[in-house]
DNA sequence: CTGAAAGCGCTTACAG
DNA sequence: CTGAAAGCGCTTACAG
């Protein structure tokens, strides 16, 4: 009767206060089959009375299971990445996972691929976002003793959940061309694979690959690095405003870039829509209030539904294989016909 | 000396490898005192060979600690929670300890304070990221059975890290006093409690209480509330520029809020610096790119310091009470002289 | 449907 | 400095 507030209640406790053995009160607090009804209720409310939870670590070591999904990123502060986790999150705790998350810079991703990682033991699958491991990466996750989900690239030894970058630069090609454009650039990223499954390359080959279905040829000088970041965007978008005859329309291949070149156009007193249309890609939050027309990707759902899969894999569900996301295109006015020359 | 793919290799074979018991590799591997140097040596180099990793359960179980820390934060995606985390998840990795995010809806919120938490039973000690839980419930907190630290609230009955609220907004205020600016307007959000520690309060305290010591009072009808996002700062910003005597001048107490007032004025055609003088709170990522001149704040430090904070307490060290992390006013010109009238 | 008992893989007094 | 043994708090065949 009298409140105990030191050391927490233990199964023991709880088979005493109901009546029963401890095998018993664990079966019915995880709705095991075969409990009477009534035992069941008794050990609830006891269990509840005293305010009893399964100690995780003591379980997880009975059980052999983790009740944990790791996730391994990069960075996680990019929006990018903290809005995917933050889907991944959302499924776990509604599904009553641990998510323990881990940065993965280059040695923490090969060690991952090696199966030696700070998540050995500990997880009962992993979740990657963007790590980029390519086929032959995914090749070695596939050996693992836990199951694997990449996020953000497409993947056949392993399953995925991407967006279609290829479509989505289509998308965006073509919104230029029926607006009118013809010298049109792409601000991107040069990528180290010749993968063209790897993001700045297969937005590359989508976006050329409209253009010329379109008979309009990529011009090699309308092609700069934005390395994927605001600055860089800003200077590829200088450049390219410094060539005898400059663009059009730029392509910015992420939202963030984006915002580099419109920094660059503001720079040089030109009215975006007006004097150079620009469309990004991604959008993200801060794209709305710059007014940046641009290809949106649902990334909360791509990590909701990585989440999703990872799940069902533990649960000794199939693979669920690649999953494309959709995409869709958001005017926001920083597009516009041509000025006249 | 066969490769054995399966079953990770446990403390007792360890113990076989290297001749000595279990006890004597458990604390040979955790650097105890009292082993000697060359059965040390032997039993690191079975471990290595074996590859054996302790299983974390197992030694939780056993010790009584979870090495793993617990954040709690309403929300994961924005900009500012999303560094704070990487801080404290790049302490965690280096001091070995595992990190457990939650989001800290209401209730969740409220159930920690109570002490009954998704946490409970699985952490050594509880960082809690904006949650803004007042003294009153500091007070609570401390009465946990496990350590908690507060990040971005100065408190007393808990360890706390925060920026000084109050001086970064006078820093604001007093930047646009120098310009010549006396019609000033301030977007915040308003606070449900009278609380001058909470953000708004605070930053409202400090911006108006400087204006007063230059003998400029804030006129009511230049306070605007911006909801703390994009689409309110616009809003806001809509709202003062509406006004008979419209200010010279708006500070907004975040980043974000400043993007909308930036595209209010942009929608007006104003050009902001010369128009329209603007400073923000925080220093976003994006504010460089859009020249927005704010008060920065070292938001990742604020997560390292925190888990350092912690993690001194987890170790028997005493309390830290409060840390007050540096402001600094960075101008990017989109502040000036106000226009003549 | 329920219980007694073994076992999960460590850590830690307790002896020596 | 090292080992035998108990114990951490659960889960899960195995019987019944």
């Amino acid at each position: 009767m009298s409140d105990q507030p030191t050391a927490p209640a233990t199964i023991e406790d709880v088979a005493r206060e109901a009546g029963v053995s401890t095998a018993t009160v664990s079966r019915a607090l995880r709705a095991h089959p075969y409990v009477a009804d009534a035992t069941k209720a008794k050990v609830i409310e006891a269990a509840g009375r005293l305010r009893y939870v399964a100690n995780p670590n003591a379980s997880r070591l009975a059980s052999g299971a983790t009740s944990t999904v790791g996730l391994l990123a990069p960075v996680l502060t990019s929006w990018y990445t903290s809005e995917v986790v933050a889907g991944v999150e959302e499924v776990c705790a509604e599904e009553r996972y641990d998510l323990l998350i881990g940065t993965a810079d280059p040695e923490a991703r090969e060690r991952m691929l090696n199966g030696e990682t700070r998540f050995k033991q500990r997880v009962d699958g992993v979740i990657l976002v963007d790590v980029m491991c390519r086929e032959a990466g995914a090749e070695r996750l596939a050996q693992l003793d836990v199951p694997v989900v990449v996020l953000g690239e497409a993947l056949h030894a392993v399953d995925s959940v991407a967006i279609d970058n290829i479509a989505g630069a289509a998308l965006a090609a073509q919104h230029l061309l029926q607006l009118g454009h013809r010298r049109i650039a792409v601000v991107g990223g040069v990528s180290d694979a010749l993968d063209v499954h790897d993001v700045p390359n297969s937005r590359s080959a989508g976006f050329s690959s409209a253009l010329h279905d379109a008979g309009v040829a990529l011009r090699p000088e309308y092609v700069a690095d934005g390395l994927f970041t605001i600055e860089g965007g800003c200077k590829a978008a200088h450049s390219l405003l410094d060539l005898a005859d400059p663009p059009t329309a730029i392509f910015a291949m992420s939202d963030e870039m984006g915002f580099g070149v419109l920094k660059a156009l503001r720079e040089r007193g030109m009215v975006v829509g007006r004097d150079m249309s620009l469309i990004g890609f991604d959008d993200h939050p801060v794209s709305d209030a710059v007014g940046l027309t641009t290809v949106a990707q649902p990334v909360r759902a791509i990590g909701r539904t990585g989440a999703h899969v990872l799940l069902g894999l533990l649960r000794g569900g199939t693979r669920a294989h690649q999953q494309h996301m959709p995409l869709t295109l958001i005017d926001r006015g920083s597009t516009g016909t041509p000025p006249a020359r």
